[in-house]
DNA sequence: ATAATAAAGGATAAAAATATCCGAAATAAA
DNA sequence: TTTATTTCGGATATTTTTATCCTTTATTAT
């Protein structure tokens, strides 16, 4: 469904919104809560930083912050950062060009869920998986 | 959402279907109509003539057939034999240990847009699939 | 029987995704 | 100002996926 890099991006985003919002969150600590690989996960992260959606500060006390409340960052534009929009509006088998016009065989039945997966990415904010974390319902690792 | 491997997989066995029952299709054939590589398409077929979904007959005028009646096979029991069940069953941040009982932050909401995308690969059969490709209202190719 | 045909299966290659390493640049603290 | 810290960015390595090639095996037609 979504890539390792997106995984571990959603996770990281997680982590971060679920911090003091003041306070910089580092590297390999966020690499640590999210049980993810610490080098990988530095170049998911300067993909976000370049993205907009995250800022970071070098040098000691550096780190990385959420670039806007938590509750203004959905899923779907971490999504979008990492993994492109081909989830959003790819065809499911992969035809180049499959829409109502001339439609592949899963096209109709397809969209459909497809609608409810972007519906569902573009309504679930950081916050509120943050909240889950913060309330001990919900977890980052196994 | 599904691999290369899965979506020529599923493009081969509607074509095969929507073929005369009676008829063997060839390999190059398939391929052909399909928009994809030969012999990738031939280690798939293999996959789903191992997975009984599929028989393969040998020699001049050899080809592969749909091992039952179109209606009797679904589009889950394709992605299943070539991608496995990890989108029917994984977790959507890839935690290995994701249940209600200890759910990623994701859990509750993904499990609704996979159980939706379960229930439609469950209930789309290659029969009606293959027949609107007979009635010229879906394509194969682009 | 022999030759031709077509899938099976093993080996290999190419491309993409995942992952690591290390020097450079920026920044804060001493 | 110097040193330590931390991210950045480029290079490289590993693994997985995608794709091809070629020999073997089965089967049909001659």
């Amino acid at each position: 469904m979504f890539s390792k890099a997106c995984e571990y991006g959603i996770k990281a985003m997680i982590y971060i919104a679920q911090q003091d919002g003041t306070r910089r969150v580092g590297l390999k600590q966020i690499a640590e809560a999210t049980d993810s690989p610490v080098a990988f996960t530095a170049k998911i992260l300067q993909t976000l930083v370049r993205d907009g959606v995250l800022v970071s500060i070098k040098g000691p006390s550096g780190g990385f912050n959420l670039s806007r409340d938590a509750e203004k960052i959905n899923l779907a534009h971490i999504v979008k950062a990492i993994d492109g929009d081909e989830i959003f509006i790819g065809c499911g088998l992969g035809l180049e060009k499959c829409d109502g016009s001339r439609p592949c065989p899963v096209h109709f039945k397809f969209a459909s869920v497809r609608d409810g997966l972007s519906a569902m990415l573009h309504s679930t904010t950081l916050k509120e998986m943050a909240d889950g974390l913060d309330a001990g319902k919900v977890y980052l690792t196994h």
